[in-house]
DNA sequence: CCCGTCGTTATTTTT
DNA sequence: TAACGACGGG
């Protein structure tokens, strides 16, 4: 044992046994089930050095893929300064690595192989281009069930579809826009993971070379893979043909927040029945709050029934007992907030220290207001995004076309801005004439069509253009020159500069120092087709906010959405709106009560040393003053936790969470009720008033709803 | 093509 | 409340 530890490397020494005990597994399929700030990423990069330093596996052969590009770069940089050859790691995420399949394999997937990604705003559009009687607020609806569909790997022909919508529109829409979307040789986020997969599926060749090179995949954040990426998972490993590469996936089914995106909970959930033989390591040490803080979360997540179970301990210690607020109404909820940020500020406490949450962005506006007023700086993590820009889709949209002469929706929308007569109807003609004949690019499908003389000079002007770019791209002196001199030349000569400044003018906006700034981005991308191609997947796959120009290390107070806060962690925590209808937000099924209350989890475990919870009796929302209930959630954290201000609500009580009301009423289970008999509870529902709304289904005939809380002793539960 | 007006509609959003 | 889109007139 001695012999063997002195053989071990530094970085090893340096990890809990738990955490140990993670990466030195071997031989059969691990989950680890790590719990806020329990050194994940620690145990994950360390694995990776491990494997290349100790196990001697070719780096090559190692795959670890993360949701954020920004948690990518941080396991690559953490990665390689413990083993400098797991740079040769593949370390992506899981859309980068799609992209980097399809770009590779793109004969196979039948794409471009110049492809590029349509957010949802380039799909909007390609929807109601292919299903013209649609709305752009409609087709926005059938977007957002497309995506979902994808993350569930549905073809518009699946079974399966109906569970997303089984209206036939759907499935017409669907196979639309997927025809359509297919001829311009691009791809949306969906295909990205869901292409490969169906790939792998159909040509058992590239899957066996696929499972040859990954020897270990290792997924990060697994409680919030889709269906698709658990599909991809299981076929790149070949587990189910039992392969022998070593799948390890680390997560926390507590703080899986992304239902309504696509996010499976159960994948991690049933991951121990999908992969036969799996070993669980549990991480239940935590680093970064204190031991009140942990309580507090626990006495609230473990209220969940879908859950694999795991208590945090502190290695920091007691600390601070978490505060409830009980304030009238939101503008005292904010001078409430504010008061405790600038009294702290006073005795040193950077503004920096602090972050206010909320279940709502529309729940910032008050908090802004005051603070401006007040002079409390502060930053909004989540708002504006650079990508989103109007002026910066222009510019992606004409570097796109410039790679990729069939993107109908980068055409559209460079052909006619500024105006020169190449209006809809004239794009319309030409795209339908592309589709038609099948040509190679969208600018072929005008030679077989009559232009009015106006838009003939105004298309000519344009193909014009995109020769010149073409030029500029394709040049044989580009050696040594960066992508920033093309989006330049693009900038003036399309006359987007222009047409720009006119507004900024007029507006104020920023649009041309914009447009600017995404030059010089490009700074660091050669001027080729593949450096233009690298720079625009390093945009379309990172969407996160870009307020780059005020950079982080200024002392401002944070305001930020719930879910937006997941792998943040600050040292005063405020979480505001502890209201039912807020949050949780009304109307909830028993599953997405659950998902709210692990969002409430995410956020409590947030904070490091303090943690305050407000909650109004009045609210303004939408224009309306609402009278507010306590959240559920409050009456769920145990008493001892907690140190309560203002006037608390007569109905509420603290740690009340063990009335048989607070919970339990789930679909399936089994109820009397002395006037109707046996039945079973058929759906069940959180209302915003903080009450539950049940249906039952009785044995003996009939239906009816109940709000069990008015029934008292009547209607009973049948334990089991 | 731009501008004003009216009506509609309001979670959360890693890629 | 307020922000955004659809629509019609100049």
């Amino acid at each position: 044992m001695e012999a063997e530890d002195s053989d071990l490397p530094d970085y090893l020494s340096v990890l809990n046994e738990e955490q140990l005990q993670a990466v030195v597994h071997e031989g059969s399929p691990l989950l680890i089930l790590a719990g806020a700030g329990s050194g994940k990423t620690r145990v994950i990069t360390t694995k990776i050095a491990y494997l290349i330093d100790k196990k001697h596996l070719d780096p090559y052969s190692i795959l670890a893929v993360t949701f954020t590009k920004k948690a990518a770069n941080e396991m690559r940089q953490r990665a390689e300064l413990l083993s400098p050859k797991a740079q040769y790691a593949q370390i992506k995420t899981f859309h980068s690595w799609g992209a980097y399949f399809l770009r590779k394999y793109y004969q196979a997937a039948g794409v471009s192989s110049t492809f590029t990604v349509y957010d949802e705003d380039d799909m909007v559009t390609l929807v109601t281009k292919s299903y013209p009687s649609l709305t752009r607020v409609q087709a926005s609806a059938f977007v957002h069930k497309i995506s979902l569909a994808k993350d569930y790997c549905l073809e518009p022909d699946s079974l399966e579809l109906d569970q997303i919508d089984s209206d036939e529109k759907f499935r017409e829409v669907y196979a639309a826009y997927q025809q359509r979307l297919e001829a311009t040789g691009n791809v949306d986020f969906g295909d990205l993971i869901m292409k490969p997969y169906l790939v792998l599926r159909d040509n058992e060749a590239l899957k066996l070379e696929m499972q040859k090179r990954y020897r270990v995949i290792l997924v990060d954040e697994y409680q919030d893979s889709n269906v698709a990426q658990f599909l991809l998972l299981k076929e790149l490993s070949g587990i189910a043909a039992g392969s022998s590469t070593y799948v390890c996936v680390v997560g926390d089914d507590d703080q899986s927040i992304y239902k309504f995106r696509g996010a499976e909970v159960q994948n991690i959930l049933n991951f121990q029945n999908q992969f036969p033989g799996t070993k669980l390591v549990r991480l239940q040490t935590n680093y970064r709050s204190t031991q009140e803080i942990l309580s507090c979360a626990d006495s609230v997540v473990r209220n969940n029934e879908s859950r694999l179970g795991k208590t945090l301990v502190a290695a920091r210690g007691k600390g601070k007992k978490p505060t409830l607020v009980f304030l009238p109404d939101q503008d005292d909820e904010v001078e409430f907030c504010a008061s405790i940020i600038e009294q702290a500020h006073e005795k040193n406490v950077p503004y920096s220290d602090w972050a206010i949450l909320y279940r709502l962005n529309a729940q910032s506006s008050g908090f802004e207001h005051t603070f401006i007023h007040k002079k409390i700086p502060y930053q909004i993590v989540g708002s504006l995004k650079f990508y989103e820009r109007e002026e910066i889709k222009d510019l992606l949209a004409w570097l796109g076309f410039l790679v990729n002469q069939k993107d109908e929706v980068s055409f559209r929308r460079i052909s006619n801005k500024p105006a020169r007569g190449v209006g809809p109807g004239t794009q319309d003609k030409i795209i339908n004439a592309f589709i038609d004949e099948k040509c190679q690019s969208i600018l072929d499908g005008a030679k077989s069509i009559k232009l009015t003389k106006k838009a003939k000079d105004g298309f000519d002007a344009f193909v014009s253009l995109v020769d010149d770019f073409s030029k500029s791209l394709n040049s044989k002196e580009n050696e040594g020159k960066k992508l920033t001199e093309l989006i330049s030349e693009i900038n003036e000569k399309s006359l987007l500069n222009e047409y720009y400044k006119g507004q900024d003018e007029i507006s104020g906006t920023q649009k041309t120092a914009n447009l600017e700034e995404l030059a010089n981005n490009a700074m660091f991308y050669p001027l080729s087709v593949q450096g233009l191609l690298d720079f625009l997947d390093s945009i379309q796959l990172d969407r996160t906010t870009q307020d780059e120009d005020e950079s982080d290390d200024q002392d401002r107070v944070t305001l930020i959405t719930l879910h937006n806060t997941k792998g943040l962690e600050f040292n005063r925590v405020i979480i505001s709106g502890m209201e039912n209808g807020i949050f949780p937000r009304e109307d909830k099924s028993f599953a997405e009560l659950e998902e709210e209350r692990r969002l409430f989890y995410v956020g409590i475990t947030r904070a490091r040393n303090e943690l305050y919870l407000t909650s109004t009796r009045q609210r303004r929302l939408y224009g309306r003053t609402n009278y507010m209930e306590p959240s559920l959630f409050l009456s769920e954290i145990d008493g001892a936790y907690l140190r309560v201000l203002g006037q608390k609500p007569s109905s509420f009580a603290v740690g009340s969470a063990s009335d048989p009301f607070a919970k339990k009423w789930t679909k399936g289970k089994i109820v009397f009720h002395d006037d109707y008999g046996e039945g079973v509870i058929s759906s069940a529902r959180f209302s915003g008033e903080g009450k539950w709304v049940i249906n039952v289904d009785f044995f003996n005939g009939g239906s009816k709803v109940f709000i069990p809380e008015f029934q008292q002793n009547r209607l009973t539960l049948q334990e089991e």
